[in-house]
DNA sequence: GGATTGACGTCTG
DNA sequence: GCAGACGCCAATC
């Protein structure tokens, strides 16, 4: 279905994002205008179950991994962002600032 | 139909 | 610099 909800926003965009990159919801938000972060992390709890989109690779401003306890296991997410080569410590992306995807920045 | 919650962010104190 | 409160918009209870 057709369904031009944030839904399909969110889960586009975050599946755009490249292997070994992270962003964060606000970003995410600002881009598509939803006007609140929120939006992209309720969009993503609906989505990560549903669809296959890297969520893992979706943080919030301090690059930590607070959606990790929505997740099957709450390792699962630092266990796929070490997998693609992200460090991340204490549930925290280290050199976020250096990792951190814009989606304005590629797709311009 | 109203109140609360939610994977957040920004401002003010 | 850190802590607390407010705002967003939609879904769920």
């Amino acid at each position: 279905m057709s369904q031009d909800n944030y839904f399909e926003r969110v889960y586009e965009l975050t599946r755009q994002i490249p292997r070994g990159r992270v962003s964060t919801y606000g970003r995410l938000a600002n881009y598509l205008e939803l006007g609140s972060a929120r939006m992209v992390g309720w969009a993503l709890n609906k989505v990560f179950t549903d669809r296959a989109v890297p969520a893992h690779r979706v943080v919030n401003r301090k690059g930590e991994l607070s959606g990790r306890i929505h997740f099957p296991t709450p390792t699962l997410m630092q266990e796929l962002l070490e997998n693609e080569g992200v460090v991340v410590v204490d549930h925290c992306v280290q050199d976020f600032d250096g990792l951190v995807w814009d989606p304005s920045d590629e797709l311009q």
